[in-house]
DNA sequence: CGCGTCAGTTTACGCGTGTAAAGTTCCGGT
DNA sequence: ACCGGAACTTTACACGCGTAAACTGACGCG
């Protein structure tokens, strides 16, 4: 059984019985007309098939019903994950989201952000490549449309930050790393974004506080393919004896999950137990790193708790009018997640 | 420095001296205006910041520039890669992608199809959850919209498939197998897609042919979170001694993933060499099987070709009106990737 | 010189919806 | 029964652009 198909609301109000602007009252939000009128028109939407023409509302609503999400890498389950989280909470709100990923190319950020400033979006949370990021052209966008950056902050951009406390969450990894063997060398790439910085930084902090010098092994490395980064150049820094001791804290978990496979191709063995050469760790509590061999220790960023507070605040921003008094900035702590791997 | 912004073409038209349907001609296809009033155009284009609504073109255009990309579950970076390759042509070719993920849930794909229908983009690159999918809601999707299905194939639905030849890929590796030790048990979860059917199918008819028994472990599993039931139903396999041999073909390398880190945790080593107890191999070269530990021996899935091919088929079927004279079917086959864990 | 052609012009209408204004009907409360 | 306001009606215009029709001007060619 197939609905008849109406070709607009002029149609469709005729077949309800009702007046177009009230049918478009209506769409606008079911509870602002009368219960019957509701009902009847209910019910032709039951008898007929007609959905609003989107490009005729949106042309005339000054802000429309979409929301965009850019991240930067979709590959990486991180951000496929929050994106998850992001979209169903959108959808509960009656809100379209529009995903987009950067694919790690600042050029095509600014395309993407192009794109999505013409599509006129009710707001937009963007996880910014951070670094490469053409950071004129970012501010030249959230100038325009209300945004809320999370997962990498770049100061003064957009009206919040949402995002997890590097300088929580490395010292508490680094506290244990400490108290159950040795101190950790610290093993980053070239930053991509600036958790990576601060990451390292934290790392600093925390061993100095407990009166250990740190040591900090960087690769070169570009792009976001950080396994094979960790890998190639994980095996490099254990040939060459890098690492000041047996134990690794990784700037986040990918990298960790290439240190993995170079220690485990390098014939030693990893863990915390009897005849373990080195204790690896990282960050992030990737979707994967609980089915790595072994299990990689590392430490959660709430996903549920970013997207959701991303959003949350989003709304916040666009019912506000697209301003904030002032720029927010929330850090959500992580939790150390012992597994076998350190 | 920024531009002037125009409210309309109107306004455009008038600052570039070009009348606005020659102005709209120029959006609609550059090399169809004089090459002079072209440069005019692109003159003032670099002065004012003006770019077409994107609503009030899509109102009067039959058919948009957009394209919708529906994958079954994005957090899979399969898919994100996947989605990488078609997001790129399509760009390439002057259209605007738009990805959209069912995360596994059949009445969200529904939801996403609904939604898409209404965007009237020019076509539709779905790749259906498969098995839970309500198959009509997506044949009327279907009638509407001129579509593409990939990498899981539903019979008769849309104007053309592209996926991967099972039947070649998996008698490749189960021969490799045979031919470098003992017959592979396969192991699989309840299938989620004809895929999952067909690999069973393929090992089956391939095992007879070279004279073995076939053992098939199917385990039950729900969703898509392939890897926990790979290592938690995977255990419970090894501790009641279910596999045949010690070694074991998984129906996906998400599974295999898990098997291997079932494997780890019950201390059997895994590998080909010497002292190893089980070879463990899978399928579809996932983004992360060269860094599991050991490194998953597999079959690649040509990525780049199906999303090349995918794309390309679409486009055709675009100008072709929107459907083709009879449904194709196109079948990549796999190559073998031989690492170290089989 | 006259002709056809081509690319641009002006003019005009249509797309499907939002929304304002003014008039009408409905409904609940005294 | 009456009254006031809410909810509906009709009417009309606006949004920004696609596109068709009819016209203009420049150009090359026989």
């Amino acid at each position: 059984m197939t609905l008849e198909k109406l070709p607009n609301m002029e149609a469709f109000a005729r077949a309800s019985g009702i007046s177009r602007p009230t049918v478009s009252k209506y769409f606008h939000d079911p509870h602002s007309v009368r219960h019957s009128t509701r009902e009847k028109i209910e019910r032709a939407l039951e008898r007929y098939d007609y959905r609003p023409n989107v490009y005729a509302v949106n042309q005339n609503r000054r802000l429309t019903k979409t929301i965009g999400v850019v991240v930067p890498y979709l590959a990486d389950p991180f951000f496929a994950e929050m994106a998850r989280n992001i979209e169903r909470r959108c959808l509960a709100a009656g809100f379209s989201p529009f995903l987009f990923s950067s694919h790690g190319d600042p050029a095509l950020e600014v395309d993407i952000l192009d794109g999505l400033r013409s599509l006129r979006p009710a707001g937009v949370l963007l996880a910014p490549l951070g670094r490469s990021s053409d950071r004129s052209a970012l501010e030249r966008f959230c100038r325009e449309v209300p945004t809320v950056v999370f997962d990498a902050n770049v100061e003064g951009l957009g009206e919040a930050f949402v995002g997890s406390d590097n300088f929580q969450s490395v010292p508490l990894i680094v506290e244990y790393l400490c108290r159950t063997g040795e101190p950790p060398s610290f093993f980053e790439m070239t930053p991509v974004n600036p958790n990576a910085n601060k990451r390292r930084d934290a790392y600093r902090e925390a061993m100095r506080r407990l009166g250990h010098e740190p040591a900090i092994v960087r690769v070169d490395g570009e792009g976001w393919d950080f396994e094979e980064v960790g890998r190639s150049e994980g095996r490099r820094a254990i040939e060459r004896g890098a690492f000041a001791s047996g134990t690794v804290l990784c700037s986040n978990d990918r990298l960790a999950i290439g240190l993995l496979a170079a220690a485990y191709a390098k014939g030693l063995r990893v863990g915390r137990g009897e005849g373990c050469a080195m204790r690896i760790a990282g960050h992030d509590d990737h979707p994967f790193s609980r089915y790595t061999c072994p299990a990689l220790t590392t430490v959660t960023q709430d996903y549920g708790a970013i997207a959701d507070r991303s959003v949350e605040t989003l709304f916040r921003v666009i019912e506000a009018g697209g301003e904030l008094p002032r720029r927010e900035s929330t850090l959500f702590p992580g939790t150390l997640v012992m597994r076998s791997s350190a």
